[in-house]
DNA sequence: ATGTAAATCGTAATCATTATGAATTGGAAA
DNA sequence: TTTCCAATTCATAATGATTACGATTTACAT
């Protein structure tokens, strides 16, 4: 996912072109972590300084919303990144140390999909925690 | 997980036999789902007026830490139940309208794993989410 | 340029969770 | 049984993440 699709999509759900908006896009574009609501908060209000709480949560629900940035909770915090460009469905490992991920391309649900017959499955989740090469 | 076994590893851990415990493991025993902290509140202070946050919250932590109760996050909150009895390694659906959850036998780390060489695995996570026959 | 709905600001409220200090309790030992 | 002490619980307050609110500002179509 790159700023220019973000707009594209933004734009096409009738969503207004703000400056806040494109720094947090910016931002997000720029850091390929996980990052909390804080965390993107405390970096923003370095270079902007009138960024509120409410300006970054309402966004980052509008974002994941519509599939420009992807969240999961870690150690109880939500935490947020930009949506992979990968168009083929994969999942992540989650460096506990720097916060970098590295796409994983199997997906558990071919085999585990038959094990549950006659179940309405909605989603899933798999996501493998550790340390990366360069932290270990 | 039954009863008596929860108790012999409490005991083995030093920990007392107290009412407060003795009330969280009953319910816990005849109820399969998984419970918030809340949940567990009320249902409790109907029978046990005098239960607080501190010694739900408190043991909870012990009982997960010891491998009595096992803990997921599902929309934001911690839930909890007793640890399964199999002793081998599975993973779970949970459905989303009843609470209630089915053991799936497989575990992707052995697919998943050799896509890894040189990091290092702590932990992973596998859930399925849906509606279970019951409540489809 | 102007109007208007959307977006943002600053701050307060809410909700889950954790911490604190006083009081109570389990269980061993006298 | 009675006493004692550390473990546990109670009642409540503090914390930290998230959400909500009313006033103000802004994007952008007309």
């Amino acid at each position: 996912m790159n700023i220019e699709k973000a707009w594209d999509i933004l734009k096409q759900n009738g969503y207004k072109e703000t400056s806040k908006r494109t720094q947090i896009l910016e931002l997000f574009s720029q850091d390929d972590r996980y990052l909390t609501a804080r965390d993107l908060l405390n970096v923003m209000q370095k270079d902007y300084p009138s960024m509120s709480f409410d300006t970054v949560y309402r966004n980052l629900a509008t974002f994941v919303g519509l599939g420009i940035l992807e969240e999961t909770e870690l150690s109880g915090e939500r935490h947020f990144r930009m949506q992979c460009e990968s168009d083929h469905h994969h999942h992540h490992f989650i460096c506990m140390d720097c916060g970098k991920i590295k796409e994983i391309p199997v997906c558990p649900m071919e085999m585990a999909g038959a094990a549950l017959p006659a179940y309405e499955i909605a989603s899933h989740k798999f996501e493998i925690y550790g340390k990366c090469p360069a932290c270990k």
